[in-house]
DNA sequence: CGTGCAGTACTTGTATGGAAGCACTTGTCG
DNA sequence: CGACAAGTGCTTCCATACAAGTACTGCACG
């Protein structure tokens, strides 16, 4: 896209930086962050992280509270099914505008991202970047690749949650294969098809999530107005 | 909601004031901004100006060049288009989620809404405020009501192309009409019939967007990536 | 008169120093 | 021993200074 009218800033790769090391897990949800201690870590000043750690804010993924702190967010149980209902509703409505012929490119590139799925030995975040490529390009199909953006912002906690369902022993080929039924229903122009494959996709992913709750709740926020706790002191190394 | 919880400061106040001023078309399309301007006028420094002016960049409410200056962004035709594309397909999957006994509290509200739409001599933003809650009322029928909330977010530049369209003589009568008509149908359990007449009614409002633009194209971004222009040089008073 | 170049006035980005506030710790007194 | 209060150390918020970069302005020169 315009790739070169974004200039290279440093709050931005802060930003991204931290972003994906929430959305990995890699920052735990509840742990504590502070901007100077980021600020050190990373080798900048306190300002773009903590312009960084605004923009979180505002998407849900850390809290800010004021004079006290600032946190990872825990998973919040609501905020994930919000985010589900709008994927859901998002991505079927896409399907309803499939054009009569399909953009052989993306369709190419479809075919191509179904096979690296299935390739042996993959690890979780690379499965995660192909699913989401996966998704972006359905929508793609539709003409609607932007209003993709707005559900890859909204579904964060979404995110999160799927991969601590991942986190155990659970295979990725599964949802290898729904991929697979879905791109098949789509090109056979096979629209209600697609809707119900795609909508029984979704939903499984959502269901693995109230399992994965029930095992590590400490991970998912009990009250909406969650009380943050003071840093606990955490010596690494 | 947790309004206790969260605490006053002078970056939310800023943040706020300046998106409504947006939205409103206080602060025009494509107008200049300026950190230093906007701190001087609203008695702050530059920080939570410039933080606020972040946020809305991330909305797509303004855009920032760095070294260059910060802007109103004019209204994206493709960004109205996927706020619409998205917005249908929340309201209306919204729709297929109403329960079999309805909230009376909201149903009541709603009531109270509409008749306030039809009072006589109701002001733009007066109108504007009402469909707001009007519609996020409705998907709270459902259980969705948070879901409203990035609704609202990502139809920024909606907003401001309807607030274009009914800058002329156009009576929100007619949109009045529609809503009522929409809330007869979900009382009466007719989902379908709420469904073509939402998908009506939020049609309506984008219809009206293409006759605006053709007699007011200087609001509207010719190119996605539009080239900013220098600050005029205004001397008021 | 046209053209190029340096100067200037502005912009946002980053760094840094208090200001204000919260929570825990510790000492003191009943 | 228990309770209360001052102290300490941390946090984020805000203000401000400086750095880096852009675009316009006006003058000199061909």
């Amino acid at each position: 896209m315009a790739q070169s009218n974004e200039r290279r800033t440093s709050r931005r790769d802060i930003y991204l930086r931290l972003r994906q090391m929430v959305l990995t897990l890699e920052l735990a949800p509840g742990a504590a962050l502070s901007e100077n201690e980021l600020a050190a870590s990373l080798g900048v000043s306190r300002t773009p992280v903590r312009e960084s750690l605004i923009l979180l804010a505002q998407e849900g993924l850390v809290q800010v509270f004021p004079k006290i702190g600032s946190f990872v967010s825990r998973v919040d149980a609501g905020q994930v099914a919000d985010a589900q209902f709008l994927r859901e509703a998002v991505e079927l409505s896409s399907l309803e505008d499939l054009p009569g012929q399909l953009d052989p490119e993306i369709v190419e590139e479809l075919r191509n991202n179904l096979e690296r799925q299935r390739r042996p030995g993959l690890d979780r975040e690379e499965f995660f970047a192909l699913d989401e490529l996966f998704h972006r390009d359905l929508m793609r199909l539709s003409g609607h690749g932007n209003s993709w953006t707005t559900v890859a912002a909204a579904k964060g906690h979404l995110d999160r949650a799927r991969r601590l369902g991942l986190h155990g022993h659970e295979s990725p080929a599964v949802f290898a294969d729904q991929h697979h039924e879905i791109l098949a229903a789509i090109t056979d122009g096979d629209t209600p098809g697609a809707r119900a494959r795609m909508r029984d996709h979704l939903r499984a992913v959502f269901n693995d999530i109230e399992r994965i709750r029930a095992r590590s709740p400490e991970l998912f926020a009990s009250d909406p107005a969650t009380v943050p706790v003071r840093r606990n002191v955490v010596v690494w190394e």
